[in-house]
DNA sequence: ATTGTCATAGTAAACGTTTTCTATAAATAC
DNA sequence: GTATTTATAGAAAACGTTTACTATGACAAT
């Protein structure tokens, strides 16, 4: 039992014109007599009419819809930046298709080409794993749609870009815990991400400057969603803080700063007074938790609204490798005190 | 200077075929000599082909994507619900469109406009706006595309439906207070909302039973995003309490649980010594606030699951109006203990 | 030699639109 | 009264696909 959407021909036969007609009255794009007019809103009225977008796209070579890639939702620094991202669309009464690319350059890949294939107008990527991938192979890929990333590698010139100064965030934080005098300091990433590897080369340096490789260690921790970074990034951190107390930890993101707190009361490690902590993102996460987390802020929605601004900008110049870097602020909360 | 995407005809020319045998190939379902295919496929690689889904869409009158309603995703039961539905859809290879109603029902209307003129199979609807929608005009502009609303009124036939168990969520929580000994209980209520107006049901019920109107109050909460319905709570809240302390308070979600600790901190009240706190729905908000917070667990994930699965149903089966009812438990945390 | 079968691949209509081009009738100009 | 303009709206091609129908040549069967 398949349902037959009404189309401009049914509402042309039923006002009595030729489609041309219809088509002229819908988009108010050319002249129609004020009598024929009404008889046409009268039968789409009637019969409930709303044009194809999809036949309307095709006929015009132009689309209007945005593509949006993330490796899952349910992790607040994405839904904040999807949510900025839409806002800056909805402006220009553009609409968002949003893929989930799981971590997994595959399967990132098979987003890009079905994004491509149904015709998005721009791509927002805002997937850390993409920036490892084949730019050659993946600009063929899309051929001239604009793609706009969120916190990668900015090193690929055809592409545009919405950073987050993390490099600043991060020597924030550093400057913070060793102006407290907390050298013996460990540092938490996630995997494969250039977002870490800033902050990892960022942290190096840090190392270098202070003499710190006696005290500074460096680990990797969670993947998947949620719930299972923190589990994992707990999980990691037990047995290491068993083995030995750090001043200070710092986190990449605020999921493993939950994950350090489960670990820290379970050791019944008191913070800050025996461990300070410092997370990334400032999601409402950081806000609530106990204690209140010291963060560093990257403007989520900010980050998201300037992408959706870039994309429909690059699509509508047609200027591609643009660059926009939005400023970090460290928050201080109850996770670090002086000691 | 706009591109100009390889199509099926370019394919044709540089193998030396026609359309009808590149879409053959593509395809893959009508039998065609090997030595052909391979100077197809040869074409298409060169080329990078990617075929027009929405073409395809349109000549095969059929769509594999569906529509997704919700207020905004900055809040983690809507994205925990968004992941449930993009699992079920990827299993079976769907795209997920996503629009954002912002709490507004003309906003909402145009949203389904939207994707029926986009063509979307189906629709899934997790915005508590529309359950006060005329269903009537709403069912004439989706014709016949299944729509699955999550937590709506089921009282509309002809729609299907995933709901909690929220009665008996609210249900258990009123117990565990009354357990405790406290009847000088808060009910914290959102605006319109369907939800929220089954569980001040249970709550009159419930003050009906014990006798406890004269100290039971019940009172609506804030609107906006995630952070204003926070803010807008607390500031709501602040003078409640500084009027009169009640036994214990009940959130109807747990942004609003958050402003009634924002406000409890401000007024130097403890959880729970001073007051005791139940939210609803168990996100991540509730495992890490500060106390952590005693809430009714309602699977999100498999609400946004099942809510997918049903839609695909619909689809296949033509079949419409099922309902689909999970379950709901108390989660005990620290926001609740014996006084 | 005629007919029939089969594998392969091309032709053209169709999906639901938009828009150029053309046709009609009315209105104006001479 | 004829010629020209103007307002209106229809016919048909086009967008990128799919597929029913048709055409071709090779081969086997009689």
């Amino acid at each position: 039992m398949r349902f037959i959407k009404t189309t401009i021909h049914d509402v042309a036969k039923k006002a009595g014109v030729s489609v041309a007609t219809v088509s002229r009255v819908v988009n108010g794009n050319y002249p129609v007599n004020v009598k024929t007019k009404e008889r046409v809103n009268a039968a789409i009225q009637e019969l409930n009419f709303v044009p194809n977008v999809q036949a309307q796209e095709i006929k015009l070579g132009a689309s209007k819809t945005i593509g949006v890639i993330v490796p899952s939702i349910d992790n607040m620094f994405f839904s904040e930046v999807v949510n900025g991202i839409e806002r800056a669309l909805n402006e220009k009464s553009y609409s968002l298709l949003i893929t989930f690319s799981k971590n997994d350059q595959e399967s990132e890949l098979a987003c890009v080409r079905n994004l491509v294939a149904r015709n998005v107008a721009g791509i927002i990527i805002a997937d850390p794993v993409t920036e490892n991938m084949d730019k050659q192979n993946f600009s063929k890929i899309v051929g001239n749609v604009p793609i706009v990333f969120i916190n990668g590698d900015p090193s690929h010139s055809e592409f545009s870009f919405v950073l987050s100064d993390e490099a600043k965030g991060i020597s924030e934080a550093l400057a913070y815990f060793w102006q407290q005098g907390r050298h013996d300091i460990l540092f938490v990433r996630g995997a494969d991400s250039y977002s870490y590897d800033i902050k990892e080369e960022v942290f190096k340096q840090f190392c270098d400057r202070h003499n710190l490789h006696a005290t500074a260690r460096m680990i990797y921790s969670g993947e998947g969603n949620s719930a299972q970074i923190i589990e994992q990034t707990k999980d990691i951190l037990v047995p290491i803080l068993q083995e030995h107390v750090y001043d200070a930890i710092f986190c990449c993101n605020e999921l493993m700063a939950m994950g350090v707190i489960d670990a820290c009361q379970q050791l019944q490690l008191s913070i800050p007074d025996d461990v300070a902590l410092i997370g990334f993102d400032n999601t409402l996460l950081s806000k609530y938790s106990n204690p209140k987390l010291t963060t560093v802020d990257q403007h989520m929605h900010l980050l998201g609204y300037n992408a959706g601004g870039l994309v429909l900008e690059n699509i509508e110049t047609g200027q591609r490798g643009k660059r926009i870097v939005l400023n970090t602020s460290l928050i201080v909360r109850d996770s670090t005190t002086n000691m």
